[in-house]
DNA sequence: GATGAATGAGTATTCATTCAT
DNA sequence: TATGAATGAATACTCATTCAT
């Protein structure tokens, strides 16, 4: 492994443990055994650490997810793949969860995560209106959907050990995930049931 | 107003805004126009001051969350108000949400706000098992269903502002949350049918 | 007992214990019980605080050594007494010992030592002098007698704590503080016994 | 100079003059003309400074001790080497005198002062032991010689300025410190004909 | 690529002291 | 006498960052 990859790996361990302000730059530098110096050899500084330590994650993410949304004739199995694809990545990204947790919701790094959680956004949103045009209209519109899909998924990830405390299990056990897996398709298909009865009304 | 509470109200607003590590006392007692040391006649650190903050919040959490839980009825009636209760508060407590989003992922805080909402959660669990004993089994579980609901309301609110910025809307604004009031009330109708319909399958 | 003697009781206690500086004035007001702004009420600041608890230990002082030397006609029966006495008080104002060794050797508060130990010193000087006037010659002069003899009993004490875990025993207690008198008796008598034969050489 | 040594230095200095409490790592470090932060990366925090001005000086003050106290066939001349060499030391250093006489009383400090003395402690006592294995009977014992001259030693120095004043004199200076050497070997040797004397009662 | 030394601005926290009542 | 609230200046210590080599 090289220094530059070492030094990223502590930051993304650090950032997503203690989040971006109290990691230090120091602490970094100790974890992964290299100069304080030469982490400002390969980055400009701090920030731009975050930077690359996202873009790592980014790519990967993106890679898998639209590789997901694609080439998937039926929408139902395309978007319970999607499911899978994202619980998966979450599950074993769990700094990543971390990170976008705590530096999206407002503060200096939010443009950073914007930037790159948009076009993923953009690709769901299309993907769910395309499906289901009829959607926009009612309570179950495809914005609300998404928002809430994506609420379902990582809010597991995100309050993972704090519920997993309170349920007196591991949420990150492979069993529990597999568990929330099958829960979310079974939203899924219960929502779309609904959404397609609502199409055809008439049939009565 | 008290210089206490108005320590307490920089605080919440830092916290909420920068996160409690960049949300230095310097600048608490700057917003709160009180001198340095007075913020330590107070509050013996900056830890017990996130104790307050969290404290005024939940106290008053706890009072309207549990006031809707009881003496309603209709099951479905008072899961509905929990929700419009909770989205209400986050909608008027955007600091509220955001330091819960940053700290209760991992890190130091996280024991803080883990005993603070465990009793929130506990009575949420028992009151969706009483009501649906049944969920129990299958893929809608009252704790997967419980986990779900919660991911989707604080979600819309922790992600509020980049999922504002991506669909080009204030997702704040009060019709805004209305229309999420009612996108989450035909969520919940949706799966409790759902639920209804398995419990008595034969009668055909 | 008055507000004003719990003050000055714990403060001698910290000066003692922990030295002027580390002394805080929170921990004096909190170990006595009183409000800090009455202990500015009684004492003008903390520097008074330590005059005072140095007069009320010089006073007491003065008293017993003073009778010491005074009134006794036999030399030997009066140093050795005054030894006693000297060695007595120590034993029971083992902060007295503390504040003056830490204070005494150079600082701040050097001054407020010395003017209140002159006297003592002066008059133990006097009394040496009268008594064995030719020991100003030779290497066994007044002065410094009343050094090595100051040097022997007050070290027994400041280094008491130290010397006792040295020596796996307790220096304060009253057996060892017995034995350490009667050693002190021994020297005396046998520089004295020294002193005489000097005075009469002519004797062979 | 390094600047590691400059500090050093500059807080031994400080240290003796002021005390530990008292001695500011501003200071410290604007006498040796040092940044604040590079005090930091040469020490951990002002106690392991106080450490190492400590094992400075104990190194020194254990190799010319140890050497004084070796290979010397004569005791009384071992003795007084000792003594002369202590006495040169304490002369050269006040600051030492200083830190160890402020330090060693009691507070946080006494510990690092005990692990430092107690080896050249066991040793005096092992020398003096060895030699006048009677001095244990009686009130000569060989542990209250130890402790009288070293308290006649060291209280010349702790209590020079205060005595000095006293007897309108410079008990630093060149002279009185040979005159101060004089007198202790002559101690010495009283002590020790006395305890001779007492070893061979019977030759009359 | 790599490093030890250096830095200015900042951190949370505490100090002795004073004020109004 | 007594107190709760308030303060300015200082404290030890850490930060991200840079420099010369």
């Amino acid at each position: 492994m090289t220094a530059r990859d070492g030094i990223l790996n502590a930051a993304e361990t650090l950032f997503g443990e203690l989040g971006f302000d109290a990691a230090t730059t120091r602490e970094i530098t100790r974890l992964s055994g290299v100069n304080k110096a030469l982490m400002y050899y390969y980055f400009d500084n701090k920030n731009a650490l975050l930077d690359s330590v996202l873009d790592r994650y980014f790519d990967k993410l993106n890679e898998i997810l639209l590789q997901a949304m694609e080439r998937e004739s039926d929408l139902r199995g395309r978007l319970k793949r999607v499911i899978d694809v994202y619980v998966d990545f979450l599950q074993h990204n769990v700094n990543f969860s971390r990170i976008v947790q705590r530096e999206s919701g407002a503060g200096r790094h939010m443009d950073k995560i914007f930037d790159r959680l948009s076009p993923l956004f953009q690709a769901g949103m299309v993907t769910t209106q395309e499906a289901y045009p009829a959607a926009r209209r009612g309570e179950i519109s495809s914005e609300q959907l998404l928002i809430s899909f994506y609420g379902m998924i990582v809010s597991y990830f995100n309050f993972g050990p704090l519920l997993g405390r309170l349920m007196n299990t591991d949420l990150f056990s492979i069993e529990n995930v597999e568990t929330r897996k099958k829960h979310l398709h079974r939203m899924l298909d219960v929502v779309l049931d609904e959404l397609e009865r609502q199409e055809q009304p008439e049939q009565e």
